[in-house]
DNA sequence: TTATAAAACAGTAATAATTACTGTTTTCAT
DNA sequence: ATGAAAACAGTAATTATTACTGTTTTATAA
């Protein structure tokens, strides 16, 4: 299974890289599609996927039921705004020590957390 | 819209009070059934939308896609764990000073953050 | 009590996100 | 150049959830 290149894998990892925001598939797709109008959603998903398995983008989710993809691999946090939906990169200082926290009191193993903000983005309250 | 009683809701919030794990609908579905076996699942569904709505049950997510329900709604911190996909609770200090910690470099307003904890629960690790 | 409107129900259909399948095209090491 | 592996487009299937429909329950109030 050693891969390949293609074309289509190299627009959606371009298109990811060029967005702050963190979309999903179908944005993906949507956007991708306009200049490269035949590619099919199975290959975004397809694609987005295994460029996460293999560690080149980041997977995650946020409340909203769907998944969303980061060109950023690095551990950062997110913030979702709660009024127009986008997620923006929280820069702030490592928090890992609330795993010690959460062990505290606790006879399983912490191995980690998953995390996001959520409020009102700078962008809505302008508004 | 007033609330009238119904034995099917009683049933499954009774049956939400008796378990510490943290059940998904068709948890709740499959196990309800055995003593009320033609409930359909969109009441189940109809029901833990509309307590956890009224506030008498919460609604919440974990990474594995589907909802899960809690029947205590004080808040407090879930652990899941990665091999048996269990939810439990987490006693441990309040930590919402990390939502200051995260206001700290960003212009929009922080309302708070959904976190959960992952790793191996006891029962899993004696084996 | 009975009448009745609102609420809830069972059962089924619809929706949305994602994954799986199929037959064709592309890539790339020999 | 060629052939197997990988990727593709297009479509079908799956899963969780929500919405719809016609029937039954609940609770108020005559």
């Amino acid at each position: 299974m050693a891969l390949k290149y293609s074309k289509q894998r190299t627009v959606i990892l371009e298109f990811l890289q060029g967005r702050k925001d963190h979309p999903t598939a179908d944005v993906v797709y949507k956007n991708v599609r306009q200049t490269f109008p035949n590619i099919s959603l199975g290959t975004v998903y397809r694609n987005l996927v295994l460029l996460s398995d293999i560690g080149e983008i980041q997977r995650f989710k946020i409340g909203d039921g769907t998944d969303h993809f980061d060109y950023d691999t690095s551990e950062h946090v997110h913030f979702v705004c709660s009024k127009c939906g986008r997620v923006l990169d929280l820069e702030m200082e490592n928090i890992d020590f609330i795993n010690e926290e959460a062990s505290k009191h606790f006879n399983g193993k912490i191995d980690g957390h998953k995390i996001y903000f959520y409020g009102i983005c700078e962008d809505c309250l302008d508004k």
